[in-house]
DNA sequence: ATCCTGCGTTGACCCTGATCAAACCTTGCA
DNA sequence: TGCAAGGTTTGATCAGGGTCAACGCAGGAT
């Protein structure tokens, strides 16, 4: 069966982009990519800038495409706790539902693939494939946030610390997870940015990443950058 | 159009269920509910039983009828925390994966509607609309956890006692929910599980729900049973 | 160059909630 | 009826992490 050559190309946009290896657009057939590409933008926003408003209507959907997006609640009395990160090629929103109960905030510089709100609905109607896939990654942000809960709950400040440092290893440098034993990355997030995912404060954050400098289990050059010689002894010291 | 009386009966297991209104067997036509009660069972489980063990391989999907489950997580020294409560008519089950990286337990007697896991996959193939209600409740736990987060992460004893004590309530005496200031309630959890899905000890949560009762907050009788004549009050405690 | 300003670190002290220990119900069962 | 076994409460003490305060450092603006 021959394809018509216009229905099979896909659109520049999408050509090159992480969303459709191995986000929700993998999805859809060029066909419905070209539908989707026409209403989408890129978007860029730097450190800090607020994508979604607490309260306030959810007017589009976005694959995030780099860099670092924070979840954030916040109760009435200023108290902040992060609850959870998106990475790319991570879908950002919550379908069902009017109105956002979280903030989205840029923790780093990202660009976004944004769509309007009705066509993404409008494209899940029609494609139960890319429903699924939305389906798997809110099972797959239940599971971390399930995995968060644990460490929130039950983990010590040093465990807790640990298992942030692992967890942004394995989505930075995603080579070093299994197989090499050292990793090197950027942390995304400020001092306080890691107090507010912890339940910590921005003093035990730096007094944990100090110890577990002075332990040599981490190297740390221009407060950002991490070196990890040996995922094993951080590992252990995430106490799983 | 007429329909054929036979496939139009509902199977005798769900005339009164609460999962065919409430629940995800809302989505299914008479027909399909036919086929997936032929396969389905009633199921009792006592306060305690393991439904469901970590790295247990997945057998089966449930809907809770009645009675709670706790999902919990434990970590390789003990430490324990529970990640979720699922009450009825919630569906049991986490698709996608071949084995669990939690545990499922009868935190009181349960009473549960359980089938066989390629009969729900095969189902959820052929209804988009039983997919959607699925993806919908993933979507609604997903919101749940990441509020616990936020208390697990960034409030106090006394606040997490008052929260959990507001969920139990509108999940077990709903009425009381908005319109009525009153409620009055069973715990479904023992003191050890409460402390495990608060993230405290046993002692902390007993002396907090006795500065509630000393506060005139609650009563508790027999240890289970608390009466909330005021949730207002109980509310102003819980630090939204 | 100098001053800001925003982050990050370090120190001293304190408080909330953990730990250890003992006693106190309830409930089921012999 | 009495006993055993969980579950719960209460008390005394301790420590992990919070709070408050000062200082350091880097980068951008003037």
């Amino acid at each position: 069966m021959r394809k018509d050559v216009h229905t099979d190309a896909i659109p520049v946009l999408c050509v090159a982009c992480e969303a459709r290896h191995k986000g929700v657009c993998g999805a859809l057939e060029a066909e419905q990519l070209v539908a989707l590409a026409r209403t989408s933008h890129k978007q860029y926003a730097g450190s800090g800038t607020e994508l979604l408003g607490d309260a306030q209507k959810i007017g589009s959907y976005a694959n995030v495409l780099s860099g670092v997006v924070k979840l954030t609640k916040t109760l009435s009395d200023g108290r902040q706790q992060i609850v959870g990160l998106q990475f790319a090629p991570d879908f950002l929103g919550r379908p069902f539902r009017e109105e956002s109960d979280l903030n989205a905030e840029a923790a780093t510089d990202v660009s976004l693939c944004a769509f309007p709100r009705a066509a993404v609905e409008r494209m899940m109607q029609s494609s139960p494939e890319l429903e699924r896939r939305l389906y798997r990654q809110a099972l797959d942000e239940l599971d971390e946030a399930r995995d968060w809960m644990v460490t929130l709950g039950r983990k010590t400040a040093s465990e807790k610390i640990a298992s942030f440092l692992l967890m942004i290893a394995r989505n930075i440098d995603p080579a070093a997870d299994a197989d090499r034993q050292a990793a090197a990355f950027d942390l995304p997030l400020t001092r306080a940015d890691i107090a507010d995912f912890l339940g910590l404060t921005i003093e035990t954050v730096s007094r944990q990443l100090t110890r577990l400098r002075a332990d040599k289990i981490i190297t740390i050059e221009n407060n950002r950058h991490i070196v990890v010689p040996d995922l094993a002894r951080l590992e252990a010291r995430a106490g799983n």
